[in-house]
DNA sequence: TTATAATTCTACCTGTAAGTAGTATTTGGA
DNA sequence: TCCAAATACTACTTACAGGTAGAATTATAA
């Protein structure tokens, strides 16, 4: 009952990103070693945040990372979906699938208000919104 | 942001047990073939039952299980506490760990409610309350 | 121009959950 | 008694997430 790991990596990363300048690049090392994330494993994560343009990297001395859009614009739910960890509306607690209303246990309807608010906590946080708040280890 | 195989199927295992009459001893094979769980690992599961009091064996010709303790005393919340897949109180949804009060990112306290409704209904559940439903695939 | 510091690529290793195989043990019935 | 049907035990295999290693590529500063 848990986020993957690369989904929580990758949310501290770029939470820990938004609250820098803009202009400012920032280098694999220094995330790696301000989050307590496995270097090589950080790397990895961000070639895939590149790919996805919301990260834009500078190669070279003097390199780094710097967000692609606007921290408001990037969405908590749009960084799970990158790995597949974001809850779909037909996930059931139990994991068997949509057993579609004829045939349903009573956790069904219990399950649907905390996967509201997960998916809506999820939704409409943004960047912006967790971004300088301190929690960065 | 799911429990994990080993936690859903042994508690889709013991909400069809519940459906069936007390005294009525049911075989691993009848499990497997109607739960859809793999034989060998229900059977692995069904020793771990065991082994916690939840469900009696009866070993030999004609053997099989039974539940040991009332429906209504067995709640979901026991069964996930034995794959260690129960809700911790300072479980983060970011894996982080517990920043506690003066640290907190914009997660946190919308965290909160759908963590409280989950334990709620892990641990207010009892096998009483899902069995009798037909959804058993 | 060259050394260096950075990202990127390819490939591999590791630990754990999930699943499988085979044998031992238990027990009732023919 | 002996076979068959059931659970229990031990050990292995598989799949995948998480993590690591090393070389290739890129670009700047000196
Ligand atoms: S009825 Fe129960 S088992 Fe079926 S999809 Fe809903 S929560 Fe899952
Ligand atoms: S403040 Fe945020 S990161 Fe820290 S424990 Fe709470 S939810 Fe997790």
């Amino acid at each position: 009952m848990q986020l993957s790991k690369t989904s929580q990596y990758a949310i501290r990363i770029l939470a820990y990103m938004a609250d820098k300048k803009d202009s400012q690049l920032i280098n694999a090392a220094e995330l790696a070693e301000t989050l307590y994330i496995p270097y090589k494993f950080l790397t990895k994560i961000m070639t895939e945040l590149v790919k996805v343009d919301l990260v834009t990297s500078i190669r070279g001395r003097e390199g780094g990372y710097k967000l692609k859009k606007e921290i408001s614009d990037i969405m908590i739910n749009d960084i799970l979906d990158l790995f597949n960890d974001s809850i779909k509306d037909e996930q059931c607690v139990l994991g068997i699938g949509f057993c579609n209303g004829l045939c349903k246990c009573a956790l069904h309807d219990q399950w649907m208000k905390p996967k509201f608010l997960l998916q809506k906590m999820f939704r409409e946080s943004s960047l912006e919104d967790i971004a300088g708040r301190g929690c960065k280890k």
